[in-house]
DNA sequence: GTGTTAATTGAATTTCTCTTCAAGTAAGGG
DNA sequence: CCCTTACTTGAAGAGAAATTCAATTAACAC
């Protein structure tokens, strides 16, 4: 049995009293359920689309064909973000991988839009940062309203 | 007048066929407004959620206090992850800093909890992720197609 | 066919981030 | 008081990631 679990069980005995060991045994089992609960495959799935997500380029780009509710080009995707061509096609396949943003190619031209995936987690994130969130700078713009899920 | 915008241009004239220009400046305009919509400091704001989460420490972390409904000790999550005390310390300190989890002292120990931020974000994840991904035990990425339309 | 435009891919560098080790602080216990 | 426990902080090395340059593919115009 490990160190950790010898504090964990210091800590117990510290909380529910020493009324009872039973409570402790019970307790260290809640928190085996509590580990086994979270599911290995699926927190790295999400870990992806966080990564994906968690970079300045690619987060202005799903912002924006989220905003924007409608496929967009490259060309006009370039204007937005802040890095070479190269750049911006590395970033639009990250989002792909990470099932972020569709694209599709019509003509000499490539289009991406924002899949419901997207969608939905930019809205949590515009509704629950700046929320109760330490709003530095001059954000006031209530472009908030904009993000309703589906339509 | 930027390279970007003379393809931008040629896009346009090419989508919209050569009707008429005045739908080409109406839509340069759409373009700039969209960019100005995204906001700068909400943005940063976001982003720097968005870090915070993209870890599998502190994803984890973030993950069981959630589950849990209930603030936990630093000793009970010490199990949940892979690294040592002070990593988990440091874990800990960047989710309170993103507005993620609180944290109180009480006595010698030390507990936190998931903020609303945390329980809306997580629960968005959960939903949206593994509900058309690929889940295999273990894959890397898996290259496939993955079925971007969710239904 | 040749040439141009739009976009992607791969390699390399730079930059940043994560984790750990060592030391430090705060709260109890003897 | 000293000592232990619980946790935090700072610095540094290892590792990963982001961007760019150069070369490549794909579609269209001529």
């Amino acid at each position: 049995m490990s160190q950790t679990t010898a504090r964990i069980r210091r800590y117990l005995e510290d909380e529910l009293g020493e009324c009872r060991d039973g409570e402790v045994e019970q307790r260290l089992a809640e928190l085996d359920t509590l580990e086994a609960a979270i599911g290995e495959s699926r927190v790295e799935a999400e870990l992806d689309v966080l990564a994906a997500l968690a970079n300045e380029t690619r987060y202005r780009l799903v912002r924006a064909l989220v905003a924007a509710r409608e496929e967009l080009c490259v060309c006009e995707l370039q204007p937005l973000v802040g890095v070479s061509e190269s750049g911006l096609s590395h970033a639009l396949s990250a989002l792909v991988e990470a099932g972020l943003i569709d694209g599709r190619k019509d003509g000499r031209w490539k289009k991406y839009q924002a899949t419901n995936r997207a969608i939905a987690i930019v809205t949590v994130l515009e509704g629950t940062v700046g929320d109760d969130g330490p709003l530095d700078g001059s954000g006031d713009d209530g472009t908030s309203s904009e993000g309703t899920a589906d339509e």
